[in-house]
RNA sequence: CGGGGAUUGGCGCAGUUGGCUAGCGCGCCGCGUUUGGGACGCGGAGGCCGGAGGUUCGAGUCCUCUAUCCCCGACCA
């Protein structure tokens, strides 16, 4: 995109109503917008982070069988007081309404139970089963306090996954081949080396549920870890009984504080039989449905990664969520301004996201500005350069520049793997 | 929900013991000079000081109520 067409502008500073790094990184780059405290508009740039951070999901979630649907952000009262859980003793989030008849409705903080009543008329036979199914949709939780910017909000864009099997074996083998691609969602989006397995409370069903915990001060959590085994057990299940059980060592834990980034569950046979979601086995039996169900925080992972990459200059977006591959810019006179455009129109007709800061600004701004939005790539042209035909490229998180030509210049960015236009 | 802090042009801030047309920086508009790390000069636009009520000759400043925001705690299926 053209940066003369961007809504937003860059700020110098940081609006003081903002504590959170991630919130004061994200407003001066233009990528979200404070609409009240814990509700965050994403801009062109923001949105742009998100749905590649979707990306990612969406392939992990498809390779493992699993298909996209979407679900309503409004939820009909009576498959939650089935459940018990339309109680606000139960539930104290939940942001609730009525239709003009008296009608009343919630929005949905979960999707639980309005994916066990769709199964309900949609799962009958062992025939339809297994099946998994998944969304990315906006939560609405009435949090008490918001915080940490967009790191814990009371409106915010999760993937949320539930699948349905006819047996705990079946649900536990689905259950591990998800984990792993949760492993690798963390991985390819940047946060692999930081993100651990860590045992949570477990609900009803299980003792134990699974989160994804990625290390960072900013984190609410406190989780004991064993870097060693890539392991760790969040302090709410934290005793000396659990670690014998797990077999983790005290003197091999470090106590951190975390970023839950992901969380599975198990719900075993509990909710079938409680929302009465039966199928017929192969010999006519009525079995309950078993049901697990997986989150990523989308929108919050956006947050712990701005939380983690950056410097006193600003984002330094990963390669494979950043908004755009290339901050283009030319500097000086026609003649640079006409081989930028140039080089725009290549590297978007070869499918290379770039940010063209066309703007009629002095070059000091347009640097900083590069810096700011963490694009993984910078490159100039200049006149010193373009004459033999090279640009001046250079890597966000290194400050030696070198010169390429255009050629090598893609094949460079390229070798990030990310093809976007924009 | 308990405790603490804050609210003055789009953003960051100043505003004395209550006193006259409410200032500064950034940003924005115009003209000119500039152009490799957020340039400079000149000229402009933009604010009933979060809201309501009160005290006073007079309120951004004092009092009461209220809204919103931030932080700590509690909370976080």
């Amino acid at each position: 995109m053209r940066l003369s067409q961007n809504i937003t502008k860059t700020l110098k500073d940081a609006p003081a109503d903002e504590q959170a790094t991630n919130a004061k990184l994200l407003i001066r780059g233009g990528f979200i917008h404070k609409e009240m405290a814990g509700a965050y508009s994403y801009l062109p740039l923001g949105l742009q982070v998100i749905e590649n951070i979707k990306t990612v999901v969406r392939e992990e979630m498809n390779a493992l069988g699993a298909s996209e649907l979407l679900m309503t952000s409004l939820q009909a009262k009576d498959s939650w007081v089935i459940s018990g859980r339309w109680s606000d003793e139960l539930v104290d989030i939940w942001f609730k309404s009525q239709l003009k008849n008296g009608t009343e409705v919630g929005f949905g903080w979960s999707h639980e139970e309005p994916i066990m009543m769709m199964a309900k008329s949609l799962v009958k036979s062992y025939r339809d089963l297994p099946i998994s199914v998944y969304q990315f949709q906006t939560k609405f939780r009435n949090e008490l306090r918001a915080k940490s910017g967009i790191m814990r909000g009371r409106e915010f864009i999760m993937k949320d996954m539930y699948a349905f099997s006819r047996s705990a074996d079946e649900l536990n083998e689905f259950y591990e081949r998800t984990k792993e691609a949760y492993l690798k969602v963390y991985k390819r989006i940047g946060l692999g080396d930081n993100t651990f397995v860590t045992f949570a409370s477990g609900g009803s069903f299980t003792q134990f549920s699974h989160e994804f915990q990625t290390v960072t001060d900013s984190g609410e959590d406190t989780i004991y870890l064993d870097r060693s085994k890539r392991l760790a057990v969040n302090e709410e299940v934290y005793n000396d009984e659990i670690l014998a059980q797990l077999g983790m060592k005290k003197d091999h834990l470090e106590k951190v504080k975390a970023a839950e980034v992901g969380n599975i569950f198990n719900f075993g046979s509990i909710k079938g039989e409680q929302m009465d979601v039966y199928f017929n086995d192969q010999s006519g039996q009525r079995q309950p449905v078993y049901l697990s169900s997986y989150g990523i925080g989308v929108s919050r992972l956006m947050g712990v990664i701005a939380e983690h990459f950056n410097d006193q200059r600003g984002l330094i977006w990963p390669t494979n969520i950043a908004p755009a591959m290339v901050y283009l810019l030319a500097i000086g006179n026609s003649k640079t301004i006409e081989a930028a455009d140039k080089l725009y129109n290549i590297l978007t007709a070869r499918g290379v996201a770039v940010i063209y800061d066309d703007r009629d600004v002095r070059p000091g701004e347009k640097f900083s500005d590069a810096d700011l939005m963490g694009i993984p790539w910078r490159v100039v042209v200049s006149e010193q350069f373009i004459k033999n035909g090279l640009y001046e490229v250079k890597s966000r998180s290194n400050n030696t520049p070198q010169q390429l030509r255009a050629d090598a210049l893609i094949k460079l960015v390229k070798s990030g793997n990310l093809k976007r236009a924009s």
